[in-house]
DNA sequence: TAGTATGAGTTCAATGATTGAACCAGAGGC
DNA sequence: GCCTCTGGTTCAATCATTGAACTCATACTA
């Protein structure tokens, strides 16, 4: 009674889900992006045991997402980096923040601002369209089967209701 | 040993998580926002296990995101659908979704696209500032020290080092 | 009237995952 | 030699997930 991989379900959000869907890895990304990237200083940090944080790690490398490093070579002594691909996740960790700001904030604010450094202002991160530069909400949104479609675990209803309404 | 509650770190993201940032509520998230709403559908679509959905929708409901409606008296029926809280957070999956089809697609392509009603382009989405309108990316993104700040669990290490060097 | 179907859950034993503490190992400093 | 620093590993206890079986209320059907 492993837990339910999501590796084998034809959808991208299940295999992004995969790879740092656990309850630790997007505070591990966090903490890299902001330059928190040794082993002792992410335990200090997060408060993660010790042999978890190592899984983790290992599995964010093979993911692809976050890079080992050696800064030191006696002893030897790692820290760890976020790949291209890691690196290309912080918009949306950026994002998720923002909307636990505005749904979740604490009591006192929080505790952590970004500055947009292109323009100076406080930032207020937006979903967009790259063809038209509108706004991307739930009412905008059109789901279509793509090029990958078939009935499988994941999307079997999905692909009823997208085969049957052609959209909603 | 409980499994280690993010609510008290002071991060929005920690809190973001708390309320979605386990193995299973994005997929649910996902189908109801695709139109499977109801509890045999969803126990159909995603494969979870009944009483893990009854847990999840029920944390999804108390974290203001999902909302349960009766569709049916006699006998009583209800289906699940997505609150203003849970729709804001339908582009931040699609965002996560892009990423997966950049860096973990399927061999076959994507089984599910979204088209951009608005201009009717297939959805190519883009997290930018509010304010310039200009990309946001690792590179232009400067952290600091928010309204809530102060060393707590969760951001020990990255108080000191904001304080220190005043963003990377 | 009895039997079956439907939909939304609940209960439960088995097993995997997380936690926290203790331990290990290489190197440098005193 | 002994302590410290850093980056882990090992382990028992406990928690979470899984999957199957079961409940409950009502409707449908023969």
């Amino acid at each position: 009674m492993e837990r339910t991989s999501f590796a084998n379900i034809p959808c991208s959000l299940a295999r992004s889900l995969e790879a740092i869907g656990d309850w630790w890895s997007p505070l591990i990304l966090r903490d890299l992006f902001l330059g928190v990237r040794r082993f002792g200083e992410l335990v200090e940090d997060l408060g993660i045991s010790r042999n978890l944080l190592t899984r983790r790690l290992v599995a964010l490398e093979e993911a692809g997402i976050v890079r080992r490093e050696p800064y030191e070579t006696r002893p030897p002594r790692y820290e760890y980096a976020l790949t291209e691909a890691g690196l290309e996740l912080v918009p949306i960790l950026v994002a998720l923040t923002a909307w636990g700001d505005r749904w979740k904030a604490p009591r006192k604010g929080a505790p952590i601002e970004f500055v947009h450094t292109d323009c100076g202002h406080r930032l207020r991160p937006r979903i967009v369209c790259a063809d038209c530069s509108g706004e991307i909400s739930h009412d905008n949104l059109r789901p279509m089967p793509g090029p990958g479609a078939r009935a499988a675990r994941g999307t079997k209803v999905i692909a009823r209701k997208l085969a049957g309404t052609a959209g909603l």
